[in-house]
DNA sequence: TGGCGTCAAGAGCACCGCTCTGCTTTGTTT
DNA sequence: AAACAAAGCAGAGCGGTGCTCTTGACGCCA
């Protein structure tokens, strides 16, 4: 498999695909991914049907990239994100990601529920996601860092210390972490990711009816007020 | 249409479409919201798909009979929790109705799925269905409504007041509420829905692998944590 | 006993994912 | 340059989907 495309059959093949999942890209957008059909593709692309199968293994598989495609474009909007702002400014950078991530979400929601929505029945995501699906949360995590090597307390803020059964069910993510976070800070972050994601899904998700108001900047007012207390709860507020 | 039938041929319809209702939620239990098909539920009964169409106008129209379902089912369970509890025990209430919701998706997936998922593309949730989405918040906004009645200040904990952009998009929620419920504890109210909701998700839809553990009682452990440090941010901890 | 409304069944339309069979084009090897 | 292998494409076809229309049968009520 090479990379750069040597003869002029590998060069057709390489823009044929990426035809392809430029058009699943679109369809994705417009019609949501149980829209996502081979065929219309094929069509989209004057080609027979058959013929997408010599680039894309399945209907899956296809999905799959898009699925990876949208990980990588959600965790490219919020590492800009984080690096437009230096890194002694923690809360800066923390209101910019989680900014990255709800403006990323309303431009793209299609991709946005393929990614955090239900998950397509039958379908496992394969090993290739996992990679990708962290860039954003990697973010979260090394403002954590920072503000633990800066001596943030997060226990003060998140009230309390963990309990034993609640450490050890973070043992995971605590491995694989710097040393100087702590399950407290684990703790606190976890539950602003939860609760970031939760926010962008009740709002695209049309939860937000009879709620919060429809004039142009209440949902902007009510997601900054989320991110100034979420900047409390880990203590970099 | 007699709420009650009279006739042998209304008591036959009547039986039928529950029977089809039936088949549905079986359908949607194990095979998810994409593979609910009306063929599939004429065969399992013994019928010619067409006949189904007599009973159901569309296969969007199951879809949206058993999203209330879905709904009404979680407004139940989380009732049952919060009914389990005396009001003067508002911290109880609050776990109870939290664990209730969790319980329920784990054991429902995929009607879990179904109505806070990503929405079918397409598909727009009729108004009968506003009426059922809002039973469990209306538990939260009662143990709110109670903590307020109780003269817990809830500002302390989510940390500072609202702006006023802030409290101007809470107006239609804070519209339909007593009055003795401030913004403060609203925007909290809010926050730790999305919260409860976003955690459920993320555990639900896969997105907990290699961060929390796998043994029994992790995934337990973890959200009980969730829920102390929930009600701690709305003051009734 | 008519007539009317309801019901079930079947055929059919357009779409889907996917496979198999040929045929053509391309690249490589002798 | 000729031969061969690989890759590409189109078409037909299978079984499935939602949904519509027509046809015929049945029950109920006047």
């Amino acid at each position: 498999m090479p990379s750069v495309p040597r003869t002029a059959r590998e060069r057709a093949r390489a823009e044929i695909t990426s035809e392809i999942l430029d058009a699943g890209r679109r369809h994705l957008a417009t019609d949501g991914a149980a829209g996502l059909s081979l065929r219309a593709i094929a069509r989209e692309l004057g080609m027979a049907s058959s013929a997408v199968y010599r680039y894309v293994a399945s209907r899956d598989e296809l999905l799959t990239r898009l699925i990876i495609d949208a990980y990588d474009s959600l965790g490219a909007a919020g590492e800009a994100g984080y690096a437009a702002v230096g890194r002694d400014d923690l809360p800066g950078r923390f209101t910019a990601v989680c900014r990255a991530v709800r403006d990323w979400a309303l431009a793209n929601p299609n991709e946005y529920a393929l990614i955090y929505g239900s998950p397509v029945p039958g379908y496992v995501a394969p090993a290739d996601t996992i990679g990708p699906a962290s860039r954003v949360s990697n973010l979260l995590v090394q403002i954590l860092a920072d503000a633990a090597a800066r001596g943030i307390e997060v226990a003060a803020a998140t009230r309390g210390e963990l309990s034993q059964a609640g450490r050890a069910a973070l043992e995971p993510v605590l491995g694989v972490l710097p040393p100087g976070v702590t399950g407290e800070a684990i703790q606190g972050g976890l539950m602003v990711w939860a609760g970031l994601l939760g926010t962008v899904s009740l709002e695209l998700f049309g939860q937000f009816h009879n709620v919060i108001g429809e004039n142009p900047g209440d949902r902007d007012a009510f997601f900054a007020e989320c991110v100034t207390r979420w900047a409390a709860q880990v203590g970099i507020g």
